[in-house]
RNA sequence: GGCCAGGUGGCAGAGUGGUUAUGCAGAGGACUGCAAAUCCUUCUAUGCCGGUUCGAUUCCGACCCUGGCCUCCA
């Protein structure tokens, strides 16, 4: 089936043609391990699973790979910025390797919970020192670098002709929008490849390098790792929006030279996850976590369901009412397929079973327009002329598309349904029907209060009455 | 100041040059003593002003407004 991605670089909808014939080599930029990860970052992840989800259903094998940033950077390149791993370790009066640690643990659980299957590669910065060090190397034997005297060493962006390509601006174009003081730097875009340790601290987190004691800056990492992993060029390589200008432009400019044009074949950039009166953000104070939302009573699929009713490039609000109502549309698409259950007379009818899976496929296929795979699903389930065994088998395809654990909430339903009442139960139900042919209202609802009482709920029915264990 | 995205019914959010998704909520109905579930029907919308067109929500231009990025950020 045609795939379809909108690719940053050339701003257009382009059709998706893979390096090696099968395969996809996939980098998403992961989260800084400083703090739990909040429902706007797990959007990130969710979308980046729903591509991988998407090829993995086109028949491709795709190599995964997603970067746990745990080295602390300074938010500016003056020595006043903070260095988040090292403030939650302050925060937490515990060490920066345990921060790293437990909050990588927490992010895992929590993309374990929206159902997000996992990396290929999970790789962690601090891991690959080595790595980002040689390519450091490489890149100053081609001249592109130059230090900051008791500050680092630092990229020369002047000396890469398409810097900022991706982001839609040019040198010049940048240095009359920009805001910032440049500290010496050469060019207002230039960037730290290695901090150096400050001299009246120690920091958690260091390392010897050719240059001296320090550390690594943000971008390389992203550069170091996926060429570890991917190779020299590899398909796909997605992250937040908000990356576009600095981080990748920027791992572009540190990877081109190295291993020439175009390094990567497909830039795909996430929107955010908004609240009414901005986005989320650690910064602001308040934040939802997957965590928080199940704690809340919510199942975290509901969340699943939300996002997936729009579409990646777009910001989505986040409030309780429209996680409610996807709440409630979700548990809605839950009760028809636990009916399904009830009646599995037939066999799958392959023909109608292709023409709904690539009913259901295609726009997903299509930029992961995932909100319209879930129209066509609502007209699965309104369509007499598919049996319930095609149906249930195409939700087994759903949930693989979408992981939206249909069946498996449905099962569980639809086994809690299915709980034998006890004699006792069913005779007073039986009385309690009796009571109603006789219209004797009053006993009848007496009867089901007591029934109600016993943990099951009496549900009237054509043919007389069913009976429901409470849950 | 520079760059980008967007303004759709009560809410969330799609698609589309002409018959205007879907979900949630609302209304009516079937069923029912009540209740739950289910099914059927149904009311609300395309920021403002021009232009192109037989016809625009969809294309073009101006305007207004909102949001994001440019500094760590998913």
């Amino acid at each position: 089936m045609q795939i379809r991605l909108y690719n940053t670089m050339t701003r257009k909808l382009e059709e998706f043609k893979p390096i090696t014939p099968n395969h996809v080599g996939y980098y998403n930029c992961g989260p800084t391990v400083y703090w739990d990860q909040h429902l706007g970052n797990m959007r990130t992840f969710l979308n980046a699973d729903i591509l991988k989800r998407m090829l993995l259903a086109n028949g491709y094998t795709v190599n995964h790979v997603m970067n746990y940033t745990d080295v602390g950077h300074l938010t500016s390149d003056e020595d006043t910025g903070e260095d988040k791993m090292e403030k939650g370790a302050a925060r937490e009066n515990i060490s920066v390797w345990e921060v790293a640690a437990k909050y990588i643990k927490s992010c895992e659980r929590d993309m374990a919970s929206l159902n997000i299957l996992p990396p290929t590669h999970a790789v962690r910065a601090t891991d690959h020192i080595k790595e980002q060090i040689e390519l450091l190397q490489k890149l100053e034997k081609m001249g592109f670098t130059y230090e900051i005297p008791g500050d680092g060493i630092y990229y020369d962006t002047s000396k890469f002709p398409d810097y900022g390509a991706l982001g839609g601006q040019n040198l010049s174009e940048l240095k009359a929008g920009a805001r910032i003081e440049n500290n010496g730097k050469r060019n207002i875009t230039d960037f730290a490849l290695w901090k150096f340790s400050p001299r009246d601290s120690k920091r958690q987190m260091e390392w010897d390098s050719p240059w001296g004691v320090g550390f690594p800056g943000w971008h390389l990492e992203c550069s170091a790792m996926s060429m570890k992993y991917l190779g020299d060029h590899f398909d796909i390589h997605s992250g937040g929006q908000e990356h576009i200008k600095v981080h990748h432009t920027n791992e572009i400019a540190q990877s081109e030279p190295i291993v020439g044009k175009p390094w990567v074949h497909y830039w795909v950039h996430w929107e955010w996850l908004m609240l009414k009166d901005g986005k989320m953000a650690k910064s602001s104070g308040s934040f939802w976590t997957v965590q928080g939302l199940i704690d809340k009573g919510y199942d975290p699929m509901t969340y699943r369901y939300l996002l997936l009713l729009g579409h990646y490039r777009q910001p989505i609000v986040f409030s309780f009412e429209s996680l409610d109502a996807a709440a409630t549309g979700y548990k809605n698409i839950i009760r028809k397929v636990a009916d399904l259950m009830n009646d599995k007379s037939g066999d799958t009818d392959q023909d109608l079973y292709q023409q709904w899976h690539d009913k259901i496929l295609a726009p997903v296929s299509d930029n992961l327009k995932t909100a319209e795979a879930l129209v066509v699903i609502q007209d699965l389930l309104k369509d007499k002329t598919v049996n319930n065994t095609t149906k249930l088998a195409l939700f087994g395809f759903i949930d693989d598309l979408l992981g939206l654990q249909f069946i498996d909430r449905a099962t569980k339903l639809h086994k809690l349904e299915s709980v034998e009442a006890p004699e006792n139960v069913k005779e007073l139900a039986q009385k309690r029907l009796e009571a109603k042919k006789s219209r004797d209202f009053a006993l009848a609802d007496s009867l089901r209060s007591e029934i109600d009482s016993l943990g099951w709920n009496v549900l009237d029915s054509v043919d007389g009455f069913k009976l429901v264990k409470k849950q």
